[in-house]
DNA sequence: CGCTAGTATCGACGCCTGTCAATACATCGA
DNA sequence: TCGATGTATTGACAGGCGTCGATACTAGCG
Protein backbone atom coordinates (compact mmCIF):
# COMPACT_ATOMS: atom_id res chain seq x y z
CA UNK A 1 0.00 0.00 0.00
CA UNK A 2 1.20 3.22 -0.52
CA UNK A 3 0.28 6.52 1.17
CA UNK A 4 1.22 9.73 -0.12
CA UNK A 5 2.39 11.84 1.91
CA UNK A 6 0.21 15.96 1.74
CA UNK A 7 2.14 18.74 3.21
CA UNK A 8 0.42 20.02 6.31
CA UNK A 9 -0.27 23.97 5.29
CA UNK A 10 -0.67 26.34 7.81
CA UNK A 11 -1.96 29.24 5.48
CA UNK A 12 -5.94 28.26 4.71
CA UNK A 13 -6.75 28.56 1.44
CA UNK A 14 -4.47 26.54 0.10
CA UNK A 15 -5.63 23.44 1.11
CA UNK A 16 -5.34 19.57 -1.05
CA UNK A 17 -9.41 19.62 -1.32
CA UNK A 18 -10.07 16.32 -2.89
CA UNK A 19 -9.12 13.12 -3.89
CA UNK A 20 -8.66 12.71 -7.39
CA UNK A 21 -10.96 13.53 -10.49
CA UNK A 22 -10.46 10.07 -11.76
CA UNK A 23 -10.62 8.65 -8.16
CA UNK A 24 -13.94 9.31 -7.21
CA UNK A 25 -16.67 11.61 -8.30
CA UNK A 26 -16.35 14.77 -7.02
CA UNK A 27 -19.13 16.59 -4.40
CA UNK A 28 -20.57 20.01 -5.01
CA UNK A 29 -18.39 21.83 -2.46
CA UNK A 30 -14.99 20.43 -3.50
CA UNK A 31 -16.09 20.72 -7.31
CA UNK A 32 -16.65 24.76 -5.95
CA UNK A 33 -13.03 24.64 -4.00
CA UNK A 34 -10.68 22.80 -7.01
CA UNK A 35 -12.58 25.32 -9.09
CA UNK A 36 -11.33 28.49 -7.44
CA UNK A 37 -7.51 27.09 -7.80
CA UNK A 38 -7.66 26.17 -11.48
CA UNK A 39 -9.94 29.83 -11.80
CA UNK A 40 -6.58 31.38 -10.63
CA UNK A 41 -4.70 29.81 -13.53
CA UNK A 42 -6.96 30.25 -15.80
CA UNK A 43 -6.01 33.92 -16.73
CA UNK A 44 -2.36 34.64 -18.99
CA UNK A 45 -1.12 37.31 -17.04
CA UNK A 46 -0.97 35.23 -13.46
CA UNK A 47 -0.03 31.78 -14.90
CA UNK A 48 3.22 34.26 -16.34
CA UNK A 49 3.63 35.71 -12.77
CA UNK A 50 3.29 31.84 -11.41
CA UNK A 51 5.95 31.22 -13.65
CA UNK A 52 7.97 33.94 -12.67
CA UNK A 53 7.85 33.31 -8.99
CA UNK A 54 8.39 29.65 -9.64
CA UNK A 55 11.74 30.10 -11.62
CA UNK A 56 13.05 32.88 -9.50
CA UNK A 57 16.35 32.46 -7.73
CA UNK A 58 15.43 32.43 -3.91
CA UNK A 59 11.66 31.71 -5.06
CA UNK A 60 10.60 35.30 -4.30
CA UNK A 61 10.59 38.00 -6.48
CA UNK A 62 10.11 42.03 -5.50
CA UNK A 63 6.56 42.71 -6.73
CA UNK A 64 8.62 45.99 -8.32
CA UNK A 65 10.41 43.21 -10.76
CA UNK A 66 6.81 41.73 -11.45
CA UNK A 67 5.40 44.50 -13.43
CA UNK A 68 7.98 45.23 -16.55
CA UNK A 69 7.69 41.48 -17.33
CA UNK A 70 4.39 40.92 -17.60
CA UNK A 71 3.30 44.30 -19.63
CA UNK A 72 0.32 45.53 -18.15
CA UNK A 73 0.01 48.25 -15.31
CA UNK A 74 0.65 48.29 -11.64
CA UNK A 75 -2.53 47.89 -10.52
CA UNK A 76 -3.11 45.21 -12.52
CA UNK A 77 -0.24 43.34 -11.95
CA UNK A 78 -1.11 43.93 -7.89
CA UNK A 79 -4.65 42.81 -8.58
CA UNK A 80 -3.17 39.47 -9.99
CA UNK A 81 -1.02 38.96 -7.26
CA UNK A 82 -3.68 39.87 -4.64
CA UNK A 83 -6.05 36.86 -6.89
CA UNK A 84 -2.86 34.34 -6.77
CA UNK A 85 -2.08 35.17 -2.55
CA UNK A 86 -6.05 34.78 -2.07
CA UNK A 87 -6.43 31.43 -3.90
CA UNK A 88 -3.18 30.07 -1.84
CA UNK A 89 -1.35 29.68 -4.76
CA UNK A 90 1.15 32.10 -3.51
CA UNK A 91 2.73 33.94 -0.40
CA UNK A 92 3.23 37.75 0.37
CA UNK A 93 5.96 39.36 2.65
CA UNK A 94 7.10 43.17 3.03
CA UNK A 95 10.20 44.03 3.33
CA UNK A 96 10.41 47.55 3.89
CA UNK A 97 9.12 49.26 1.19
CA UNK A 98 8.97 46.54 -1.01
CA UNK A 99 7.01 43.19 -1.36
CA UNK A 100 7.89 40.08 -2.38
CA UNK A 101 5.65 37.04 -3.56
CA UNK A 102 6.36 33.43 -3.81
CA UNK A 103 4.36 30.33 -4.80
CA UNK A 104 3.08 27.75 -2.38
CA UNK A 105 4.59 24.27 -4.00
CA UNK A 106 2.55 22.63 -2.31
CA UNK A 107 -1.13 24.17 -3.87
CA UNK A 108 1.04 23.09 -7.11
CA UNK A 109 1.25 20.44 -5.95
CA UNK A 110 -2.40 19.68 -4.53
CA UNK A 111 -3.63 20.81 -8.19
CA UNK A 112 -1.65 18.12 -9.55
CA UNK A 113 -2.82 15.55 -7.26
CA UNK A 114 -6.68 16.59 -8.30
CA UNK A 115 -5.53 16.01 -12.00
CA UNK A 116 -3.66 12.54 -11.39
CA UNK A 117 -4.96 9.53 -13.11
CA UNK A 118 -7.02 6.45 -11.68
CA UNK B 1 18.10 9.22 -17.35
CA UNK B 2 14.39 9.22 -17.48
CA UNK B 3 12.18 9.63 -20.63
CA UNK B 4 8.45 11.08 -20.28
CA UNK B 5 6.33 9.16 -22.60
CA UNK B 6 3.67 11.20 -24.16
CA UNK B 7 0.91 9.98 -26.42
CA UNK B 8 0.57 11.45 -29.94
CA UNK B 9 -2.78 13.31 -30.03
CA UNK B 10 -4.91 12.99 -33.49
CA UNK B 11 -7.13 16.18 -32.30
CA UNK B 12 -5.79 19.53 -32.32
CA UNK B 13 -6.00 21.57 -28.94
CA UNK B 14 -5.28 18.63 -26.22
CA UNK B 15 -1.56 19.39 -26.97
CA UNK B 16 0.74 19.43 -23.87
CA UNK B 17 1.85 23.19 -24.79
CA UNK B 18 5.07 23.86 -22.62
CA UNK B 19 7.29 23.18 -19.96
CA UNK B 20 6.83 23.21 -16.25
CA UNK B 21 6.01 26.96 -15.04
CA UNK B 22 8.85 26.17 -12.70
CA UNK B 23 11.27 25.22 -15.32
CA UNK B 24 11.17 28.55 -17.00
CA UNK B 25 9.10 31.76 -17.88
CA UNK B 26 6.22 30.88 -19.94
CA UNK B 27 6.14 33.02 -22.93
CA UNK B 28 3.12 34.52 -23.81
CA UNK B 29 1.06 32.26 -26.27
CA UNK B 30 1.98 29.33 -24.01
CA UNK B 31 0.49 31.34 -21.31
CA UNK B 32 -2.44 31.80 -23.22
CA UNK B 33 -2.66 28.18 -24.54
CA UNK B 34 -2.44 27.19 -20.81
CA UNK B 35 -4.82 29.60 -19.45
CA UNK B 36 -7.75 28.39 -21.84
CA UNK B 37 -7.03 24.88 -20.86
CA UNK B 38 -7.05 25.85 -17.10
CA UNK B 39 -9.93 28.05 -17.53
CA UNK B 40 -11.73 24.36 -19.20
CA UNK B 41 -11.50 23.57 -15.05
CA UNK B 42 -12.51 27.03 -13.54
CA UNK B 43 -15.85 25.75 -13.49
CA UNK B 44 -17.34 23.33 -10.76
CA UNK B 45 -19.87 21.99 -13.10
CA UNK B 46 -17.17 21.26 -15.52
CA UNK B 47 -15.03 20.06 -12.99
CA UNK B 48 -18.25 17.20 -12.05
CA UNK B 49 -18.68 16.27 -15.29
CA UNK B 50 -14.61 16.13 -15.98
CA UNK B 51 -14.57 13.87 -12.95
CA UNK B 52 -18.46 11.64 -14.17
CA UNK B 53 -16.40 10.71 -17.13
CA UNK B 54 -12.93 10.02 -15.72
CA UNK B 55 -14.61 7.74 -13.12
CA UNK B 56 -17.16 5.68 -15.21
CA UNK B 57 -16.52 2.14 -16.23
CA UNK B 58 -15.44 2.19 -20.01
CA UNK B 59 -14.65 5.72 -19.87
CA UNK B 60 -17.48 6.95 -21.51
CA UNK B 61 -20.95 8.44 -20.02
CA UNK B 62 -24.16 8.94 -21.90
CA UNK B 63 -24.97 12.78 -22.50
CA UNK B 64 -28.27 11.55 -21.08
CA UNK B 65 -26.63 10.56 -18.03
CA UNK B 66 -24.66 13.30 -17.62
CA UNK B 67 -27.79 16.25 -16.60
CA UNK B 68 -29.11 14.80 -13.82
CA UNK B 69 -26.16 14.38 -11.40
CA UNK B 70 -25.21 18.20 -11.95
CA UNK B 71 -28.08 19.33 -11.30
CA UNK B 72 -28.39 21.78 -13.95
CA UNK B 73 -30.57 22.38 -17.10
CA UNK B 74 -29.90 20.50 -20.65
CA UNK B 75 -29.00 23.17 -22.55
CA UNK B 76 -26.28 24.41 -19.89
CA UNK B 77 -24.97 20.83 -19.49
CA UNK B 78 -24.77 20.49 -23.50
CA UNK B 79 -22.78 23.89 -23.11
CA UNK B 80 -20.27 23.06 -20.38
CA UNK B 81 -19.24 19.77 -22.33
CA UNK B 82 -19.02 21.94 -25.87
CA UNK B 83 -16.34 23.77 -23.72
CA UNK B 84 -14.24 20.66 -22.29
CA UNK B 85 -14.68 19.33 -25.89
CA UNK B 86 -13.44 22.44 -27.14
CA UNK B 87 -10.40 22.73 -24.92
CA UNK B 88 -9.58 19.06 -25.31
CA UNK B 89 -9.77 17.79 -22.04
CA UNK B 90 -12.93 15.98 -23.22
CA UNK B 91 -14.61 13.74 -26.65
CA UNK B 92 -17.64 13.45 -27.91
CA UNK B 93 -18.90 10.14 -29.81
CA UNK B 94 -22.48 9.86 -31.23
CA UNK B 95 -24.15 6.35 -30.78
CA UNK B 96 -27.84 6.49 -32.32
CA UNK B 97 -29.80 8.70 -30.50
CA UNK B 98 -27.27 9.32 -28.41
CA UNK B 99 -23.99 10.92 -27.66
CA UNK B 100 -21.08 10.14 -25.43
CA UNK B 101 -18.52 11.92 -24.00
CA UNK B 102 -14.92 10.72 -22.84
CA UNK B 103 -12.12 12.05 -20.91
CA UNK B 104 -8.73 12.90 -22.68
CA UNK B 105 -6.36 11.38 -20.07
CA UNK B 106 -3.51 12.67 -21.94
CA UNK B 107 -4.68 15.99 -21.87
CA UNK B 108 -4.68 15.93 -18.34
CA UNK B 109 -1.78 14.56 -17.56
CA UNK B 110 -0.44 17.35 -20.15
CA UNK B 111 -1.67 20.27 -17.57
CA UNK B 112 -0.31 17.93 -14.87
CA UNK B 113 2.84 18.32 -16.12
CA UNK B 114 2.37 22.18 -16.42
CA UNK B 115 2.29 22.36 -12.94
CA UNK B 116 5.30 19.82 -12.06
CA UNK B 117 7.70 21.29 -9.99
CA UNK B 118 11.29 22.15 -11.06
C1' DC C 1 -43.98 9.59 -43.51
C1' DG C 2 -45.15 11.39 -38.85
C1' DC C 3 -43.83 10.82 -34.04
C1' DT C 4 -40.82 10.68 -30.24
C1' DA C 5 -36.56 10.99 -27.66
C1' DG C 6 -31.94 12.98 -27.33
C1' DT C 7 -28.93 16.75 -28.22
C1' DA C 8 -27.45 21.29 -29.83
C1' DT C 9 -28.23 26.15 -30.81
C1' DC C 10 -30.27 30.74 -30.06
C1' DG C 11 -31.42 34.84 -27.57
C1' DA C 12 -31.57 37.13 -23.42
C1' DC C 13 -30.37 38.21 -18.80
C1' DG C 14 -27.36 39.11 -14.75
C1' DC C 15 -23.01 38.54 -12.83
C1' DC C 16 -18.16 38.35 -12.73
C1' DT C 17 -13.55 39.67 -14.36
C1' DG C 18 -9.57 42.13 -16.54
C1' DT C 19 -8.04 46.53 -17.39
C1' DC C 20 -6.74 51.27 -16.62
C1' DA C 21 -6.21 56.17 -14.60
C1' DA C 22 -6.54 58.38 -10.46
C1' DT C 23 -5.82 58.22 -5.87
C1' DA C 24 -4.85 56.55 -1.25
C1' DC C 25 -1.79 54.14 1.77
C1' DA C 26 2.84 52.63 3.58
C1' DT C 27 7.62 52.99 4.34
C1' DC C 28 11.99 54.94 4.35
C1' DG C 29 15.51 58.71 3.94
C1' DA C 30 16.80 63.46 4.58
C1' DT D 1 8.16 66.36 9.40
C1' DC D 2 8.41 66.33 4.57
C1' DG D 3 9.16 64.34 0.21
C1' DA D 4 9.91 60.35 -2.59
C1' DT D 5 9.24 55.60 -3.79
C1' DG D 6 6.67 51.33 -3.86
C1' DT D 7 2.24 49.10 -3.39
C1' DA D 8 -2.76 48.72 -2.81
C1' DT D 9 -7.44 50.40 -3.46
C1' DT D 10 -11.18 52.75 -5.84
C1' DG D 11 -14.23 53.65 -9.55
C1' DA D 12 -15.50 52.94 -14.13
C1' DC D 13 -15.78 50.58 -18.36
C1' DA D 14 -16.01 46.77 -21.76
C1' DG D 15 -16.12 42.10 -22.58
C1' DG D 16 -16.83 37.35 -21.34
C1' DC D 17 -19.33 33.66 -19.00
C1' DG D 18 -23.02 30.73 -16.74
C1' DT D 19 -27.68 30.09 -16.84
C1' DC D 20 -32.24 29.33 -18.62
C1' DG D 21 -36.53 28.81 -21.74
C1' DA D 22 -37.65 28.27 -26.27
C1' DT D 23 -36.59 26.21 -30.37
C1' DA D 24 -34.12 23.74 -34.06
C1' DC D 25 -31.72 19.74 -35.42
C1' DT D 26 -30.81 14.50 -35.54
C1' DA D 27 -31.84 9.72 -35.48
C1' DG D 28 -34.49 5.76 -34.65
C1' DC D 29 -39.36 3.68 -34.39
C1' DG D 30 -43.92 2.37 -35.93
Amino acid sequence: MTVRELPVLDRPGAVACCAPLSAEVLDEDDALTLSRQFAALADPVRLRLVSLLATAEGGAVCACDLVAPVGKSQPTVSHHLKVLVGSGLATSERRGRNVWYAVVPAALEALRGALAPR
